[in-house]
DNA sequence: AAAATATTACGAAAATATTCGTAGATAGAC
DNA sequence: GTCTATCTACGAATATTTTCGTAATATTTT
């Protein structure tokens, strides 16, 4: 029995993972008339990129009458924090601090947003262990 | 006279604009040594790689003798923050905070690291505008 | 100057990702 | 049943990125 780590989805990938998550287990229909709501793209084309997620095993799929309901098996957080670190070995060598240095600095954010943040600054300096 | 913005830079044009801007102008030579650090990288693939940057104006050279030595144009701030952009839109759906939680939950960050969000993070909340 | 060494230019091959046409199968309407 | 609409499977075409072989040019060594 297989138990390798999920691949690291294309950008494609990530747009039908995003459907997927936000909706939960759908048909290609479904996912191509969400993903049409962003940018043009023909039915056989998503069809066929759900097909190779379902190879390489980002998601499963069940048949329903004639139709297959495709569910994520990737998990939404295990797969953004997979690509975050990547992102932040990439582009800041590592640093998340100045990953977060720099998206507070130029991005808005709002005042709740800032508190909880600060809040868990404040768990993590008290708590050195999380 | 074109004003174009910079082209999002592939993965290994990253790696390439990583050590420009940490050695500044450099030598293909010098260049491809510091990649082979890390990867084997032959070195026509990395002279193409770098050449391709050029046309894109990613880099800018000029001969030295027989060399020719490149230079980072796009400025390692403001690519980071290109690159994050785009990662937050298409990772977290637009949520900085939602990255943030993310990055400060799972990686260890230095006290000293934590002081200076903190402070920022205030300068957020006071100043609304920065 | 000839040989050895290092560099650039060019283009093609390989690898990866995306798009879509076409054929065949299935279900429902008539 | 037959017709129509919908879906899947398959494979090929396109696009993008990465890799590298080869030839031409320039520099250094002997």
């Amino acid at each position: 029995m297989k138990n390798n780590p999920l691949p690291k989805p294309t950008e494609s990938e990530l747009d039908i993972l995003q459907i997927l998550w936000e909706f939960g287990p759908s048909t290609v229909r479904f996912v191509n008339d969400q993903l049409n709501k962003l940018k043009t793209t023909g039915y056989t084309t998503t069809l066929k990129i759900m097909q190779i997620m379902a190879e390489k095993g980002l998601v499963a799929r069940e048949l329903s009458g004639k139709t297959h309901i495709y569910e994520a098996v990737a998990k939404e957080e295990a797969t953004q924090l997979q690509l975050l670190d990547r992102f932040v070995e990439k582009v800041f060598k590592g640093s998340a601090a100045k990953l977060m240095l720099q998206a507070l600095g130029n991005k808005k954010s709002s005042p709740k947003e800032i508190k909880q943040i600060k809040k868990l600054l404040e768990d993590l300096e008290n708590n050195k262990e999380l």
